[in-house]
DNA sequence: TTATAATATATCAAACCGATACATCAAATT
DNA sequence: AATTTGATGTATCGGTTTGATATATTATAA
């Protein structure tokens, strides 16, 4: 198989908008892409070194020593943002979910209705938190739409929205079929 | 790190309701489970081996030779059964989504809205094959509901149908704030 | 008769996750 | 003043999974 790695693009992503090291990459994927795309330390400190090699990123000089311990930062070089623009350019894209709480209810017939009933109960949990979360996002940046980095930051947290609420309202609906067989 | 795979449960469940070779799950993962989990040749003959050893499932001895070449199929075991309804009856589940679409257009800025215009179409196209088919499916089942194995199936389905609803609804959104920028 | 598609098992490299290890430094607690 | 805690930061490892590939048999169609 030809290389296939995700990872890449998305630090390639984050880094044609800010030099950052591998920790601040953690930190910009658990607090703005995580809802749709996450990523480890363990992919993340070897795609940083296979690209330097590749030369599709480079390690900054002059790392500001200000204060903190050693932080190696990187920026993305030409053949970076070549590579970068012609991922994005195709349009062919894989969306590859796995639902443990599905996989959970549709074997719930192994056991009894009640065990379903607290796996989904489960699931609505953290979803009306996640929702939460996202409506307040979204409600700040439709204030900041002038920008236009925010509408396309914008456009994925309102995915989240929509698919969120059809998650709640589905929630409901299997509950009120499944408590029908207790 | 414990053991943690979840392909075991896949195929746990499945054996519970039948016995079956690895290319016969692979067949009903592609047919009725794929649109929330997947499954390839090279998870699951691996676990059918580790589960034999674990006494989880056994070989069939008499794999009926109705003409077709041969064919390893298993059966579930009651230590089988017990760790899929330990699983089950763990209502806490991990939901891992991955869409490359929006990773796309999280970063579309970098290049010009026409590109996360034709990104979102073919992802609309996509989502509109599955969602006919889907609601097929869905009216279908619907039709048989006194099975009690069916009204779980049923329950994915309409989870499926619900949320493909959301994605068509947010295309239809996401291409007006786009088509603005143009 | 020959090509092709479906059936069937199996393995491998590469990718990724979650855990862990190791280390520094600031802030809070004792 | 000494210690603990938590945040910052780089890095690696085992285990899981994917997607590709290898290999072989059988049924079907050209």
């Amino acid at each position: 198989m030809a290389k296939d790695r995700k990872i890449d693009m998305v630090i390639l992503g984050l880094l044609a908008h800010e030099n950052l090291s591998g920790y601040d990459i953690k930190k910009c994927i658990d607090n703005q892409i995580k809802f749709f795309w996450k990523g480890s330390f363990g992919s993340i400190y070897p795609s940083l070194s296979a690209m330097e090699k590749e030369g599709l990123i480079r390690k900054v000089n002059d790392n500001e020593s200000s204060g903190g311990r050693e932080k190696i930062c990187y920026y993305i070089t030409s053949d970076g943002k070549k590579a970068l623009i012609s991922w994005l350019e195709d349009s062919k894209a894989v969306n590859d979910l796995k639902y443990e709480t599905l996989l959970k209810l549709f074997f719930g017939g192994v056991t009894d209705p009640k065990t379903s009933i607290n796996t989904i109960n489960a699931f609505e949990n953290e979803i009306s938190t996640s929702l939460e979360i996202l409506k307040m996002y979204k409600d700040n940046l439709s204030k900041v739409m002038d920008n236009k980095d925010h509408i396309y930051y914008y456009l994925t947290v309102s995915f989240g929205v929509e698919t969120y609420e059809g998650y709640l309202k589905w929630c409901k609906e299997a509950k009120k079929l499944l408590n029908k067989l207790c």
